[in-house]
RNA sequence: GAUUUGGUAGCUCAGUCGGUAGAGCAUAUCCCUUUUAAGGAUAGGGUCCUGGGUUCGAAUCCCAGCCAGAUCACCA
C-alpha cells in the first residue's frame, strides 16, 4: 500500500522538500511556548493582549494579500489573521507568499505569536506578527464544515473509517472527542466518590492460571518460563475477595476483564468494570451505595440527575426502585410463581411463549422469564433482586428464603448495568456450589466456572460478611454519553485485521510474462496470446498501469502494449 | 451465528435500460487586503471492495468471498 500516494500526498512531500530547501525545518526540536489556548481567547478577550498558541491549520480564507485561518487546539478553534506585509516586514515576501500561502495544508501544526483583535464582522481573532511550522502533515484530513443554521457537510462519518482511524475521528468530530472527556470524568468521579468513603484501589493479576468469578469463556495464553497455561481475567471477584480475608475494609478496582465471545454493538473482547468489596455490609447496604454513586457522578460530571437515552428520560436521582425478579415477573404476567416447581414453570413458559430446553432447571427457567418479559421495560433505574441460587454460585443464601440469593441487579434503560451479592463466605457451601459447576462443566456447559481451590483455603481462614458489586463503565458511559454502541465509548474498539495490499493478480502476472518476452505487443494479439477473457485481461491490463510496469501506445490504426524499463 | 443494507475521487455522495466515470468540498495554477460551510476562473485526481461468471461490452446483471453498519439470537 505505502508505493501508492495520492495526489495531495506527494504535493505534500514536495512541500517538505521545498521547505527544507527555504532553511525550514518541517520537525522543529525546540519546545513552543504556548501560553493561552483557544478558550482562553474566545471566553476571556482582551483586546490587543499578546498571546502565543499553537494547533492545527483548520481553514483558511486567502484573500490575496490577508488571509483568516482557523487554529485547532485541543480546547477548539480560534481565527487567526495573517496579513502579508506584518508578517513579512521587508521586501522579501517570501514567508506569506510561499510558506504560508502554498506550502502549509490543512492539518499542519503552526505556533502563532500575536495580539487579540476583532474583525469587521466581530469575530475574536489573533493578528499574527510571527509564525511557525511546528510540524507537517502528510496526509489531508477530512474536513467537515458546519454551515450557519448547524448543517454538517462532509461530515466524517463512515463508522469503519472512524473506528480504525481514531486519531481522525478525533481531530475532525468534536462530540466523539466530548464523549471520551466525559468518560474521563465519569471514572475519576467514581474514584474521587470511592476515595472519599475510605476504600482502597487496588490491582490484582489479570494473567490469572484459574480465570474465575465469572461464566464467560476466557482467553488463554502461555507462560514459556513457567510453561503453564494462562488466562486473561474474566473477573477480578476472587482476587478482591481475598483481599477482604486479608483485612482491608474496602476494595474497588477499575479492571479490564477479557471475554473470548461475540462482539457487536454492546460487547467488546476486553471491557472495563469497577468491581468494590466492602466487609460488614449487606446487599441492602450495596444498594444504597450503588444509588447514591451513581446519584453523585450524574451531577458532578452532567450537572443533572435527568439523563436523555435514546427516546428516554431516564432519571438517576435517590431513590430507585427496588423489587424482586419473582414479584417483576408476576408485574409483568400477572403469574405468580413462587410456589411452582420445575414442572409448573415449563408450563408457565409455554404459555407465554419463552423458549427454554430440557437441560433448564427452575432457577433458569425463572431467569429466562424475567430475561424475556421483564427486563426490557425497566427503563428507570431499577434494583431486582433476590436471584435464583443456580445462577450464582458466588452469592449468599438468602436469609428468608433459601432457594434463592442475596443479590441484585441494577437496570436501566431495560439493560443490566451493574450487579451485586451479599457475599457467600461459608467456605464450605462455596467449595460444594463450584462443584456443581464442575459437574455442569462436565455436561458441556462452557460457561461453567472452574474450581478455584486456593480460593476455597481464603474462605476456611474466614472472610467477615461482605458486599460486592460491579459495575460496566463501558454501559454507564454509552448510558451518560448517549450512545447505543459500545465502539462510541471505547478509543480503539476491536476491528478485524486491515486487509494486506495485493499482490499482482494472477492476469497481470500472465500478461507480464509474455512482455517480458516480447516487449513490443499489438494489444489484440496480447489479448489473444493471454487467453484471458474480456474482463480479466481488461483489469489485468489496468492494474499493470497503474503499477507503471506496461504502457499502451496508440499509432494511427494499431494499438500496442509497451513493457517499461 | 441468522437476516438485511451498504462498499464509486482525500471527505460526503449521485450514477437512468448494461454502452468511454459524475457533483460538491478538498488539492493545484492564476486573480483578489476584514472573511465566516462555500470569493472568482481553470485544471488534475478513480483497483467503481476482491475474485469468478454472463455479454461484443459490466460500477450496473449472476455467483462466491472480504469488510462494515443495522436488526435479531447468544451473553455471570
Amino acid at each position: 500500500m505505502s508505493q501508492h500516494l495520492s495526489e495531495q500526498e506527494l504535493v505534500r512531500r514536495e512541500s517538505l522538500t521545498k521547505l527544507r530547501a527555504l532553511g525550514i525545518n518541517p520537525y522543529p526540536q525546540a519546545l513552543y511556548p504556548v501560553n493561552t489556548l483557544s478558550r482562553d481567547i474566545t471566553e476571556n478577550f482582551v483586546e490587543g493582549k499578546k498571546v502565543i498558541i499553537a494547533g492545527r491549520l483548520m481553514a483558511r480564507r486567502i484573500q490575496g494579500n490577508a488571509s483568516f485561518a482557523e487554529i485547532q487546539d485541543s480546547e477548539g478553534r480560534v481565527q487567526v489573521y495573517f496579513k502579508r506585509d506584518e508578517i513579512c516586514e521587508g521586501e522579501d515576501k517570501t514567508l506569506y507568499n510561499e510558506v504560508y500561502k502554498k506550502l502549509l495544508d490543512n492539518g499542519d501544526f503552526i505556533g502563532v505569536e500575536g495580539e487579540l483583535f476583532t474583525t469587521q464582522v466581530g469575530e475574536k481573532s489573533i493578528r499574527v506578527k510571527k509564525f511557525i511550522l511546528l510540524s507537517k502533515s502528510l496526509k489531508p484530513l477530512p474536513l467537515p464544515k458546519i454551515d450557519s443554521e448547524g448543517n454538517v457537510h462532509d461530515a466524517f462519518s463512515d463508522p469503519e473509517l472512524r473506528y480504525r482511524r481514531r486519531y481522525v475521528d478525533l481531530v475532525v468530530n468534536e462530540h466523539v472527542k466530548a464523549t471520551f472527556i466525559k468518560r474521563s470524568k465519569i471514572i475519576t468521579s467514581m474514584r474521587n466518590f470511592l476515595n472519599s468513603k475510605g476504600y482502597l484501589e487496588v490491582e490484582t493479576p489479570i494473567l490469572q492460571a484459574i480465570p474465575g468469578g465469572a461464566a464467560a469463556r476466557p482467553f488463554i495464553t502461555h507462560h514459556n518460563a513457567l510453561d503453564i497455561p494462562l488466562y486473561l481475567r474474566i473477573a477480578n471477584e476472587l482476587y478482591l475477595k481475598r483481599l477482604i480475608v486479608g483485612g482491608f475494609d474496602g476494595v474497588y478496582e477499575f479492571a479490564k476483564d477479557f471475554r473470548n465471545e461475540g462482539m457487536d454493538r454492546t460487547h467488546n473482547p476486553e471491557f472495563t468494570q469497577m468491581e468494590i468489596y466492602v466487609s460488614y455490609k449487606d446487599y441492602h447496604w450495596m444498594m444504597d451505595f450503588t444509588e447514591e454513586m451513581l446519584e453523585t457522578i450524574c451531577n458532578e460530571v452532567l450537572g443533572t440527575t435527568t439523563v436523555k437515552i435514546g427516546n428516554n428520560e431516564v432519571s438517576f436521582k435517590r431513590p430507585f426502585k427496588r423489587i424482586s425478579m419473582i414479584d417483576a415477573i408476576k408485574e409483568h404476567t400477572g403469574i405468580d410463581i413462587v410456589d411452582m416447581d420445575q414442572i409448573q414453570l415449563r408450563e408457565t413458559c409455554k404459555k407465554l411463549n419463552v423458549a427454554f430446553d430440557d437441560s433448564m432447571g427452575k432457577g433458569k427457567l425463572i431467569d429466562e422469564l424475567f430475561g424475556e418479559k421483564c427486563e426490557a421495560n425497566y427503563i428507570q433505574p431499577t434494583f431486582i433482586t433476590d436471584y435464583p441460587k443456580e445462577m450464582s454460585p458466588l452469592c449468599k443464601e438468602h436469609r428468608d428464603n433459601p432457594e434463592l440469593t442475596e443479590r441484585f441487579e441494577l437496570m436501566v434503560n431495560g439493560k443490566e448495568l451493574a450487579n451485586a451479592y451479599t457475599e457467600l463466605n461459608d467456605p464450605i457451601d462455596q467449595k460444594e456450589r463450584f462443584e456443581e459447576q464442575a459437574r455442569l462443566a462436565e455436561k458441556g456447559d462452557d460457561e461453567a466456572m472452574f474450581i478455584d481451590m486456593d480460593f476455597v483455603r481464603a474462605l476456611e481462614y474466614g472472610m467477615p460478611p461482605t458486599s460486592g458489586m460491579g459495575i460496566g463503565i463501558d454501559r454507564l458511559c454509552m448510558f451518560l454519553t448517549n450512545n447505543s454502541s459500545i465502539q462510541e465509548v471505547l478509543f480503539f474498539p476491536q476491528m478485524k485485521p486491515e486487509k494486506k495490499a495485493l499482490e499482482l493478480s494472477e492476469a497481470e502476472k500472465t500478461i507480464l510474462t509474455l512482455m517480458k518476452a516480447t516487449p513490443k505487443m499489438e494489444l489484440g494479439a496480447l489479448k489473444n496470446a493471454t487467453r484471458l477473457s474480456g474482463k480479466q485481461f481488461d483489469t489485468g491490463m489496468k492494474g499493470l498501469s497503474k503499477h507503471g510496469l506496461i504502457k499502451v501506445e496508440v499509432n494511427d490504426e494499431a494499438k500496442f502494449c509497451v513493457l517499461q524499463a
